[in-house]
DNA sequence: GTTGTAATTGGAATTATTCTAAATTGAGAA
DNA sequence: TTCTCAATTTAGAATAATTCCAATTACAAC
């Protein structure tokens, strides 16, 4: 049930692939399904073992390869926090990110354009932010 | 010559280990110390090479260790960017960082309190932040 | 179908960091 | 001072995440 989350995501991926001229594999459509699935920010471990439910014999260094793919493809983000495992999210609008120091879940704090504005204005004249990184740790006590 | 940048930021090193039942050892005051010259971020192994001219048989062990116990008695700041090896830097006021993708040079940005409230409330209710981390890249166009 | 290149695979290698166990140090007690 | 003992340092082993490598496998174009 439910194999593939969105068939245009899918062709997505496809096309982003077809424009750098990499191959539409099914390891690379199960790693951006998995993604899509449940967005939890897992990490490369966690990802292989979901991914393994579709294609047992996909390998970590395939994992490792596709996500890597998909960032380059500017499909996925890799959120790295301190020097945990990176961790994968297909949000793609500018967020910051929250990581509850209770449960070590991460929250996407989704951020509109005032706010990045705002951000932008930290910055001396001089220096030309092409990205940033926004990550705030604490309690998050939820409804 | 110039062995301790400052005697009183010694003495404060001092104080704090006493504080934590830790012990003065020269080489925790030597790792300060190199941290306090040159403020540009050093990784552990810079801080050892630099160290290793006062100290010469410290070992990286020891070296990590002491920038351990310096991030613990809130004298350093443990800065992390991706996935590349820890910097550590001595400025304690609330700053974010700016990495030049060319140089890879890091500059501290310091941020006004009326910055810091600022991103707080970026904030949805509920979420209780401790501690944030801002980090931009791109290019520095320095003067 | 062939052919050639891209992708996958398992395992080895690498990198940053932490752990371990033995030697050293130093602060306080005697 | 000397003794004692825990804290610290040290070198090297261990670990964890990730990347590399060389051998297969799988496609896409002819």
């Amino acid at each position: 049930m439910n194999a593939k989350v969105s068939k245009s995501l899918q062709n997505r991926l496809n096309q982003k692939l077809l424009d750098k001229g990499l191959r539409p594999t099914k390891q690379r459509s199960c790693v951006y399904d998995v993604l899509l699935q449940k967005k939890d920010h897992p990490t490369a471990d966690e990802v292989l073992i979901r991914v393994r439910k579709k294609l047992p014999s996909i390998s970590l260094a395939t994992v490792y390869n596709c996500l890597e793919t998909l960032v380059d493809c500017s499909l996925v983000k890799q959120v790295n926090m301190d020097r945990s495992p990176s961790r994968y999210c297909p949000n793609l609008t500018p967020h910051a990110h929250f990581r509850c120091s209770q449960s070590g879940r991460i929250y996407d704090l989704n951020l509109r354009e005032e706010e990045i504005n705002l951000l932008k204005e930290f910055l001396p004249s001089g220096f030309n932010a092409e990205h940033f990184d926004l990550t705030f740790s604490g309690s998050a006590t939820l409804s």
